[in-house]
DNA sequence: GCAACGTAGGTGACGCGTCAACTATTCCGG
DNA sequence: CCGGAATAGTTGACGCGTCACCTACGTTGC
């Protein structure tokens, strides 16, 4: 037997699907005018600019953002062509390839990081109370528990 | 001088990102899996289903769904080689068609529908307390009422 | 009754993500 | 060392979403 959801459960997952595809929407929209950056590639730029030498090797990166290698290929290609990283080969294995943050990239990431968080503050932030915050982060640890097969409850 | 995001909201903003993407990347899996559907067909065939004749408005439906009337048209069109929609001229306006459900479309959606509450269930509302779902309902709400511009707080 | 405009819907090109297959290198057991 | 397995990364085909543009029909005003 189906347990289907009740008034309370659609409400609350409508609510979610539809703030998550409006709200990535909005998002992507607003960086994209702001800077000519994606979301992804943002994504990508970003966790360049966490390392100390802003390299890094093509599957650590694909790990640390959680894309299958191929996507991340095919990404690398695209803003490769558009000046934003640049390859490098690897000394010590010579299947590998180092991706690094070119200047035009790290300008570009610069430039639209402040925009970026800002809209994110006032689209989400503004609107939440410190105990929604920390409703937030309850409710998203524990559906990520769930998905990992940690079962809590 | 940007605010940039404390602690406790860089915490929750991650967690709703990586639980976002986590969370519709499984329910596609196991919705592609269990019937073939892909989660955008799905929400096509739900919106045919709850008319009373199972047919709607090309437009008309693109507005319930919120998507772009070309995104509409070309899924349609997949859908349509598939199968599971078919389309029907209109008597009234003849620049306008009908999109209605097909028997197999019908059968589809139904042979589909339990499997996708119940992951839906069992990833998301399994992990939660009533509380954590009013909380999720308040949340979704006030960051969509930013997105409309009605501004709370 | 016809020009101007609005509306219904489709199309083609292009960027993106996935899947399966592929190349090139390294590792490892004998 | 050498043959097979594992690993790093790329590629091509295909489905999907967006944007700009297009066609065909309806509406409205003179």
């Amino acid at each position: 037997m189906t347990r289907w959801l009740d008034e309370r459960e659609q409400a609350a997952w409508r609510g979610l699907l539809r703030m998550q595809a409006r709200l990535q929407g909005e998002l992507h929209r607003r960086l994209q005018a702001g800077s000519g950056l994606s979301l992804t590639d943002f994504d990508v730029l970003v966790a360049l600019t966490d390392r100390p030498d802003e390299r890094c090797r093509v599957l650590e990166l694909a790990t640390l953002l959680e894309w299958e290698k191929s996507r991340l290929s095919h990404h690398l290609a695209r803003m490769q062509k558009r000046g934003l990283i640049a390859r490098e080969e690897c000394d010590d294995d010579g299947r590998g390839n180092y991706v690094v943050l070119t200047a035009a990239g790290r300008a570009a990431i610069e430039a639209a990081a402040p925009g970026h968080v800002e809209t994110v503050r006032e689209l989400v932030f503004d609107a939440l109370s410190d105990d929604d915050v920390a409703a937030l982060t309850r409710i998203t640890a524990a559906v990520q528990a769930r998905l990992d097969g940690r079962d809590p409850r």
